[in-house]
DNA sequence: ATACGGTGTTTATTTTAATTGTCAATCATG
DNA sequence: CATGATTGACAATTAAAATAAACACCGTAT
């Protein structure tokens, strides 16, 4: 809620300077400036005040607000936001061409989403977190052979995995086709 | 714009002690009293803490407050608000039947319209307005003797007059049957 | 009865917002 | 270029909101 930003924004399209402004609500120059650079949070009257002389309504102004609230529940391939393997430091041979794509990029869910791209000979390297978590996916296209613990199994296009975070696991892409992942993992690092 | 109320309202609706809500918005209770007895003007930052804890959106919020300041047209005879005739001082015959009902009782205007009525026998007595404004009406019904600084006149239905407001001015029904006058004068009593 | 847990309200203090006056930067004018 | 006017930002003071702690109230359960 970058009050600040929008009442400048509301400000300017009406060609008022803050003066003016202030004039025309009673208050300050300087109060619209602090407002303005959320350096201050204005009181509803103050606000409402400021409204008045533009003029707008409270509603109108804060409904610019709606959506920032509003959980996002849909997204589009091209909205995935791509983030970066967690390079675990000394795997000799991790090669970065990994692609790992976040399904609902932005804010912190409970649950985090991968739409992830393996090239031929991709490897992650040797990975393991420290904190409790659980991690699951499907293999889309293509085959990937997966580590985790001790054990080693390749997987082909509509298998599955699931296994503790916290074992090393790794994944590499062994085949001459790219592999395609959608994988799970809960919670995120926090 | 009563943010108390409207806040004690959603809050109840939840059915929320003042404590509990205070809680999770991570305020006191003596504030949201405060509040919600409008003895002080929450910061948005305070507000909407409030309202996350409810929760509700602050466009929510203020909407229902959207018609509270939207102009009202339209009234009917009914909602005509009597105000008191300015009894000069001094007037000696000065019958205090008359009836003077404001279209638009409320919010200030640039314009007073009245819808006035006046019983046999009644009088204004001498009226004069120290500040320039000008004053203008209809003879609805009956006849009504009207006098302006060293004019006196008799109208019936359908007559009108218009005169300087700060010019003495007198209404005296001398006839046998009450006498309606819708007027206007602007600027009203600033 | 009365002691208790719940409510909302009130008061003194602390914290925060608003004002006041000033500043440097920008821009247009003579 | 110099001048005056206008802009937004800033620091110190004043005004106001938020806190914390007490208060009175109500129902009820010991």
């Amino acid at each position: 809620m970058d009050i600040g930003k929008k009442l400048q924004s509301v400000r300017k399209q009406r060609g008022l300077s803050q003066r003016e402004l202030a004039s025309r609500a009673g208050l300050t120059n300087g109060t619209i400036s602090l407002i303005e650079k959320n350096k201050t949070s204005p009181s509803i009257a103050s606000l409402k005040s400021l409204l008045d002389a533009i003029p707008m309504s409270m509603s109108e102004f804060f409904s610019s607000f709606d959506d920032e609230n509003t959980p996002k529940y849909f997204f589009t391939a091209s909205e995935f936001t791509e983030i970066a393997p967690q390079v675990s430091g000394d795997s000799p041979g991790a090669s970065a061409q990994v692609s790992l794509r976040q399904i609902g990029g932005s804010s912190h869910h409970a649950l985090l989403m991968l739409y992830e791209t393996y090239p031929p000979e991709s490897d992650t390297g040797v990975e393991l977190l420290s904190h409790e978590a659980e991690e699951a996916g499907v293999v889309i296209s293509g085959s990937i052979e997966i580590t985790v613990s001790d054990q080693v199994r390749v997987l082909s296009a509509g298998d599955g995995y699931i296994f503790d975070s916290r074992l090393p696991h790794r994944f590499r892409n062994t085949g001459q086709q790219e592999c395609v992942i959608v994988s799970a993992s809960t919670p995120p690092t926090f």
